[in-house]
DNA sequence: AGGCAGGTGGCCA
DNA sequence: TGGCCACCTGCC
C-alpha cells in the first residue's frame, strides 16, 4: 500500500471547518473547491496543487496533488511566517465590541499570501460579480489559456505574457464581460513594462497602491485586495459593498463614501487594518447567508437596522 | 423571468 | 470632490 499522503500542516492553529472554508474559499482565493462528500479542499496556485483537510481534532493536514509541492511552498502561500494571532491581538478589539464579536466568531482567521500576478488577475475579474462566478471565470481562463500542471492535471492560470497575446475575443469567451477589456488593457500595459509587477510588489504600501491604480480596471478596492491577499500588506483596507455595509451598520458611518470609509478603517484599526477587514467581511457575509438557507415559508431577514 | 452582482472610468456640475 | 451611469452576462 502507498503510505498515507496526508501530513500535518504545521504553522496553522486548530481550526473549525467554517474558518478553514473562510480562509480558502470565501473570497480571498478563488481556486479552491470543497469536496461535498469529504469536506476536503483542493486548491491550485502558481504551479502547485494540494489538498487540505482537518483531522478529527481540527488540526489542518495537507497532501500534494500531483505536483512537486513541498511544505515550504504551502507555508509561503498560507503565510505561516506571519503571526496572525499576535496581529489579531494587536487590533483594537478591546475597545471595539463589534470587532471583538467578529474575532470571536472566526478564531484562527488569517490572510493568504498568494502570487501577486495571479491575485491581480483574480480581482480584475471580481468587479460586481459573486464568488461563484469569479471562480468560473478563472477556471475558464485556466482551462483555455493556462498550461496543465502535469499531463491530465488541472491548469495553472495564464501568466500576463500569455494574456497579452490572447485576443480580447478569447477573453470574452471566459465569461469576463466588460472585465475582458480591463484584463486585456492591463496585460498590454504590463507587457510593455517588464519587471513592473515585481517592482510594484516590493514597494511600500502607499507607493504600491498608487502604482496599481495606473492599471486599467484597477481602482482603490482592487488595488487593496491585491496588496492584502497577494503581497501580505496588512495595512491595505479594501472597501467593497460588504465593508461599506458593515461600517455603516456597526460604526455609524451612514452616507460615507468608500474613500472615507477606507481612511476611517486604516486609522481606526491601525497597521493590521486589512486583517480587521477580513473579520468584518466574514461576519457581514455570514449575516446575509440565511437568504438561501432559510426554511421555506419563513420571511426573508429584514435588513437589520443596526444602530451602531 | 429579470434584477443583481467583493467596481471602475468617464463625464458633468 | 461628488453624483450618476454605462459596461457584460450568468446565477439565484
Amino acid at each position: 500500500m502507498a503510505t498515507d499522503p496526508w501530513s500535518p500542516l504545521s504553522g496553522l492553529p486548530q481550526l473549525t471547518p467554517a474558518v478553514l472554508a473562510e480562509i480558502l474559499d470565501r473570497g480571498q482565493a478563488f481556486r479552491w473547491n470543497q469536496d461535498p462528500a469529504t469536506g476536503d479542499f483542493a486548491g491550485v496556485w502558481a504551479r502547485h496543487a494540494v489538498r487540505v483537510r482537518l483531522d478529527a481534532g481540527g488540526r489542518p493536514e495537507w497532501a500534494p496533488a500531483g505536483t512537486a509541492t513541498g511544505p515550504a511552498d504551502l507555508a509561503a502561500y498560507l503565510a505561516t511566517g506571519t503571526d496572525f494571532a499576535a496581529a489579531t491581538d494587536a487590533l483594537p478589539w478591546r475597545s471595539d465590541t463589534h470587532l471583538a464579536r467578529c474575532v470571536a466568531a472566526f478564531p484562527g482567521l488569517r490572510l493568504l499570501r498568494q502570487p501577486f500576478g495571479e491575485t491581480l488577475l483574480a480581482f480584475l475579474c471580481s468587479a460586481t460579480k459573486q464568488i461563484v462566478q469569479i471562480k468560473q471565470m478563472l477556471e475558464l481562463l485556466a482551462a483555455r489559456l493556462g498550461r496543465p500542471l502535469y499531463p491530465g492535471g488541472p491548469h495553472a492560470l495564464p501568466d500576463w505574457t500569455t494574456l497579452a497575446a490572447a485576443p480580447e475575443a478569447e477573453l470574452r469567451r471566459c465569461l469576463l464581460g466588460f472585465r475582458a477589456r480591463h484584463i486585456a488593457g492591463t496585460a498590454r500595459y504590463l507587457a510593455a513594462r517588464p519587471g513592473w509587477l515585481e517592482e510594484t510588489e516590493a514597494l511600500p504600501y502607499p507607493a504600491a497602491h498608487a502604482r496599481l491604480l495606473e492599471l486599467p480596471g484597477v481602482g482603490a478596492k482592487v488595488a487593496d485586495c491585491v496588496l492584502l491577499f497577494g503581497a501580505g500588506r496588512l495595512e491595505a483596507f479594501p472597501v467593497d459593498t460588504w465593508i461599506l455595509q458593515a461600517l455603516t451598520r456597526h460604526y455609524g458611518l451612514e452616507g460615507w463614501s468608500p474613500a472615507q470609509v477606507a481612511h476611517f478603517g486604516r486609522t481606526h484599526f491601525g497597521p493590521h487594518a486589512g486583517l480587521a477587514q477580513q473579520y468584518l467581511f466574514a461576519w457581514e457575509r455570514g449575516q446575509r447567508r440565511p437568504l438561501s438557507a432559510a426554511p421555506a415559508g419563513s420571511a426573508p431577514p429584514r435588513s437589520p437596522r443596526g444602530r451602531r
